[in-house]
DNA sequence: TCAAATAATTCAACCAATAAACAAATCAGG
DNA sequence: CCTGATTTGTTTATTGGTTGAATTATTTGA
């Protein structure tokens, strides 16, 4: 560790003291093989210190994860059911108690609950207001704390998803994580941060014009890309009613199902032309529905990518399904409540005496 | 300073000491009214320090000008001609003569010219290799220092004048500068840092697709922004051969010129909604040819980004004209070298015992 | 002219990190 | 089974940069 820092064998030492007595770090047993010469001491992010409560409201669901520091996640309660149904502020008292109920088992299992984030489908403020978030009918609606008291900030689905795949993915510094959903958003990841924008609102990669005279967007203008690789769009063109239907009838190679992939991809390899053309960033990771239907989409996106990336010669892009699967946003929301404890873990320890 | 640091007094007071020993702060008379109390000492950026050799090789001129702490432009050598005439040895060479006489200008002021910085219009890879400049016909040159022993890196032409807008005019953290030349490149500034990608490619902006299948463009797709807001796309469209004849034909109401111009604006309008939906930055800076038709194109940017930027509604999308002008690479190219020196003066102090 | 206000300097004390010496625990080999 | 080599962890005095409080300097306003 001091060989990686660049600090001191002793100065590595005051400082782990500091992390194992309060319990951000443990001693494992038995000590790792090193060689000859004294044993090093084994050390683990504590399992039983801080957790992080990831919660989501989405078309279709709502969910609650708790995940520790070493990144295993302790608990999952998914509550599915339309939330466009309700009013918005029925719909985070369903959450506060999901949100408790989450709580009370991690507490059961000896964890301490840091901090609570929400991954919402839209835009949302810097001062925590969801600006609007058009598939869950939602509009100007202001997230507090959780009932018991608990801090909770609200962030962007895609935003937390792509945070969630950096984390637990391998992927380089720069990526650009694209949420394939009834709308589509993208997290941009620069230099191992996540870009947020001036106002935190970047990433609506869903509107990026593809025809400029295309069909009209419930955005106002005409041709986004939503209108030719969003799933209202795509299960559409293919005929079906479900992505599971999608993936099955393109699997039993129905021509209907294959065009409409076909279609969207090539969509998609026009705004990931212009997104790689703009930020250079040699890795694309598709997420959401389109994790399950990138073997079909792969090709579309990766020949129309190929003509029109500037670099492509060089070095082409890389196209990734996303790792997490449904969850990577509710996880990556467990993990930016973890990761405010790792950039300042003085604050933790000052927390408990 | 101290209040602005959050150090004390003392320590502003120790590290001040050094800087004015070191010559890159100068003590100002006479001090500055501060109201009742003992003045405060007055401070400047020492104007006789270290100064940047700025360098540019463009497609019709050759340049130089040399820049000092305080921002002011101390020299500037241009000397015009095509520089597609001769192979890229050769213009290097008389580039490092011109380099010789700016620096040679600078030492008789006093002045200790910290290093070089070189803008070109093309691609440059991290090693400092040009790896492709269409309109200068370059591919895979090498730029190493200058013959008289300077340190020299090179860096792309927008990239460089984002730096300089960024540094001499008066914009937010984040924006993007579009340089309108033969090319269209961008130089993308966020979080008042020069976000450079992954490679160092990024604000390939002219080859945003507009139409899928419109005109065929030199870098092997259809339809990229360059074939309708390029400078050759809109010289002809109007009829006309030079940037200042399209101005004097839009300023005398040609019809021509008019529909050209507009054409050019819807087309960056889509593209400039692109780049606001993607990183949500507020304002975009219009340099190069387009700082002076901005007039003409101001009203079909708005209208095409209003339309389609997602978060026009809140904020609206601020259009400016470059305020560096043609220099602006040049000019971003000597404060890239000065930047240095600021970031690490401790270095530049070093230098000098 | 004097008090209040603001700036700058001095100096002892502190803190985190360093370097070097030392102690601890293992491996390899005779 | 003992010894030397090797690596890890701790102890100690030292250093460099910052702080805090006290002191000095120089102006404004009554």
């Amino acid at each position: 560790m001091a060989a990686a820092t660049g600090l001191t064998r002793a100065t590595v030492s005051a400082l782990v003291d500091d992390l194992v007595t309060g319990a951000l770090l443990t001693e494992r047993e038995p000590a790792p093989r090193t060689g000859a010469g004294r044993p090093a001491v084994g050390l683990v992010v504590a399992p039983d210190g801080p957790a992080g409560l990831g919660l989501e409201i989405n078309v279709d669901y709502r969910g609650a994860c708790v995940v520790d520091l070493a990144g295993t996640i302790r608990h999952r309660l998914v509550e599915p059911g339309d939330q466009r149904l309700q009013d918005p502020q029925t719909v985070l008292e369903g959450l506060g108690r999901l949100a408790a109920r989450a709580r009370a088992l991690a507490e059961a299992d000896g964890l301490t609950v840091a901090g609570a984030v929400l991954a919402v489908p839209g835009l949302v403020a810097a001062d925590g207001v969801v600006r609007i978030a058009p598939n869950l009918g939602w509009q100007d609606v202001t997230v507090g704390d959780l009932p018991d008291g608990l801090a909770m900030t609200v962030d962007n689905e895609a935003n937390l998803a792509a945070l969630g795949e950096r984390d637990l993915g391998e992927l380089p510094h720069d990526f650009v994580y694209v949420s394939g959903e009834i709308g589509i958003g993208a997290g941009i990841v620069l230099g191992g941060a996540l870009y947020r924008g001036s106002r935190g609102w970047s990433g609506e990669i869903g509107h990026i014009p593809i025809h400029s005279d295309g069909p009209a967007c419930r955005c106002g203008a005409r041709g986004c890309l939503e209108q030719y690789a969003g799933q209202e769009a795509v299960l559409r063109a293919a005929g079906v009613d479900t992505v599971g239907a999608l993936a099955r009838a393109a699997t039993a190679g129905k021509p209907d199902a294959l065009a409409a992939l076909t279609a969207a991809g090539a969509a998609l390899g026009m705004a990931v032309a212009t997104v790689v053309n703009l930020l250079d960033v040699r890795t694309i990771v598709l997420g959401g529905s389109y994790a399950s239907l990138l073997p079909w989409l792969r090709e579309g996106i990766a020949a129309e990518a190929g003509r029109r990336v500037l670099t492509a010669a060089w070095s082409p892009v890389q196209l990734r399904a996303a790792t997490l699967g449904p969850d990577a946003a509710m996880l990556g929301a467990a993990g930016s409540v973890l990761r405010g404890v790792l950039d300042d873990p003085a604050a933790w320890l000052a927390r408990r005496p």
